[in-house]
DNA sequence: GGCGACTTATTCCTAGTAGGAACAGTACTC
DNA sequence: GAGTACTGTTCCTACTAGGAATAAGTCGCC
């Protein structure tokens, strides 16, 4: 029927489908709690450009919650048409291939321009940045109990996409450092 | 001495840092060839502009190459202060972390919303996306032969970026191969 | 020798994305 | 009751992505 939306929609809509009411502030925020380890997270202007845009095509409602006192928060639920139009894409078969910005391999790639000590420093600091975020996402992994609300268990997906994401930070940082002992290793 | 250019305008420069003048027709395919496995190869359009402002920044240097017979291409080079400005920003602390968009975590993380034979088959087109990829990032790695004519080996670091890619690829193709069993397995 | 297909080379246009600033009400806390 | 932090939304601008348009050169081949 309709036309592929960016990737970005769909995520966003995706985040609508588990349930409850989200202004785009908090949308915005179950995005960079869930997402970002896969996806890079949208701008804040990007989320209500976003919800803009699939509130026209009626892929969302929007309500404003007037239970607020003075203050009117616009909140978001996804439609039927966009349950629809989500699984539409789901099933579709043209999946791209991931994209990835990778500074630090990026840098390494020039390291002949540098001296080693540059290089080794870099990549120690990679190794603790890679510690910080494989302990952010074991904190989400913990919160996807399963749940015994919900007659299917909404959380399936999310923690088999999170021990992969954990699995994926401890290989990483076993390729790192190996790489260490080879930036080490003087040129032989 | 100068802001710090966008990421990708290091890139160019650095694959400049291995010998010859390229023209911008040149430097995409070497981005294409090369760079794209650890970064979002940038548009054609998007070189030509990087190149335009590298030339005005005096960090590449660009001639006429009039040796062509009625044509002429204009080939660009990396000037010392292109190498010096390289070099400072290789030596600066601030690494940003790898940012990713995978489109396969991203729709597995919904797969709440289809049925599992969805899920499962999008899994296996990664899978064989995978393979393609390996195989392409491996005849790269076979060209990156150690250089007796340099004094310096320039590829030493493109064969470490090289190998850490493969094994990447490696690792990822065990853990999708376990998200396979995971998904066939009906919930629990 | 000229037709067609392919490669090299560059530029232009448009939509999408990033990032931050601006604005404003709410809640807490000292 | 003043300051600070959080919630919530909008606006602005520059940058990036992707493709189309243009054009000249090369190669085979009939």
């Amino acid at each position: 029927m309709s036309q592929d939306l960016p990737t970005t929609s769909y995520a966003l809509l995706g985040l609508l489908t588990f349930g409850d009411d989200l202004s785009g502030y908090e949308l915005k925020q179950r995005a960079d709690r869930t997402l970002r380890f896969y996806w890079v997270s949208p701008a804040m202007s990007q989320v209500y450009t976003e919800l803009a845009r699939l509130t026209e095509l009626g892929l969302v409602h929007a309500r404003d919650d007037t239970t607020a006192p003075t203050r009117s928060t616009r909140r978001y639920q996804i439609t039927a048409a966009g349950r629809r139009d989500l699984q539409r894409w789901l099933a579709s078969t043209a999946v791209e291939f991931p994209a990835l910005k990778h500074p630090v391999a990026l840098r390494l790639l020039m390291g002949h321009v540098v001296d080693p000590e540059t290089s080794r420093s870099m990549l120690d600091g990679y190794l603790t940045m890679l510690a910080e975020r494989r302990a952010e996402l074991q904190t989400v992994r913990d919160s996807l109990v399963l749940d015994p609300e919900s007659a299917v268990d909404r959380f399936r997906f999310p923690r088999m996409v999170a021990d992969w994401g954990l699995d994926y930070y401890a290989s990483e940082r076993a390729m790192v450092e190996e790489l260490i002992r080879r930036v080490d290793t003087d040129p032989p």
